[in-house]
DNA sequence: TTTATTTAGGATATAAAAGGTCTTAATTAT
DNA sequence: ATAATTAAGACCTTTTATATCCTAAATAAA
């Protein structure tokens, strides 16, 4: 259906939560799961598929938990994106050539080529820090409209 | 999966087919099908998709078909595509003010916003009858490599 | 008027993905 | 030793994707 799945837009939650910690503070799937209103169990497979693809780093036992496994200002929002959907391609024929038969002569196929170039530059061109920068100052402005 | 579906790139291969054909000319579903390497029923499926979003006009009976419902060059791969997959949106909070509860403050939203207006500029800016044209100049360069 | 051909519309089927929960094992600070 | 925590993966349910099939309606032509 072409959207962001749900595992997706959490994984970017928590990522964007790690950033706002502390440095060196490491952070439970309980306080992710309760900040970013996710589902806990689905937080921990969403944290884990981002351990495995080298985003944050976990840490077992008692006070264990998860922290940014590099500086957040070194972790763009395509990293993390991709690192819990995996790559994405807007259409099959992006995933390799000859993956559809007819790439070699479709101009549709040029189409989806800058699409996705497209998408990539802006998934890749802002980091988790960029964000969490952002999402401060977005905070600051809304409390001060409530006023 | 943030993908095109298969309908959707079938319904962008027919209409691309429509546009190809001679000025008036009437097309079965089988055409369609076997040129455009599209499973015979679900070819009829998503044209169904297409007459009810306008994009396509259909002619029953006995000589009936389909044609383009206005000129390829009012066309374009958004109409198409949108017509058949519905209205795309690359993530939950583009839907509509409030999807997402957190909207205001998020400066993710942000980016997702941009990226959705770059995918539309480009996916309606171009036409049925420029890609109709472009896999024609392409046709041409192959067949000339090919020798 | 009858017939053959074609789309319309919807029912049905199957498989895959999405979304989410749960259990058990491993790890480790205390 | 124990309690707290993640790791790993099994499991479940719902939705979407993909596809097929059947009957009705339309219509050009015989
Ligand atoms: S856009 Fe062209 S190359 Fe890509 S899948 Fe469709 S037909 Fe194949
Ligand atoms: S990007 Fe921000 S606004 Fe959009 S769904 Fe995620 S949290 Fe909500």
């Amino acid at each position: 259906m072409m959207r962001l799945t749900r595992a997706g837009e959490y994984g970017v939650r928590a990522a964007l939560h790690l950033a706002n910690q502390p440095e060196g503070k490491i952070t439970f799937v309980s306080e992710i799961s309760e900040k970013q209103d996710v589902p806990r169990h689905f937080a921990a497979k969403v944290m884990q598929l981002l351990v495995r693809s080298g985003v944050v780093r976990s840490h077992r036992g008692v006070k264990g938990g998860f922290t940014l496994a590099r500086p957040a200002s070194k972790i763009t929002l395509k990293d993390v994106i991709e690192g819990v959907e995996g790559q994405i391609f807007l259409n099959l024929c992006l995933i390799k050539k000859g993956e559809c038969p007819r790439d070699d002569t479709c101009p549709v196929h040029l189409i989806w080529r800058e699409a996705q170039d497209k998408l990539m530059e802006i998934l890749d061109g802002v980091t988790v820090a960029e964000l969490a920068e952002t999402g401060r100052a977005l905070e600051k402005k809304m409390s001060k409209k409530k006023r």
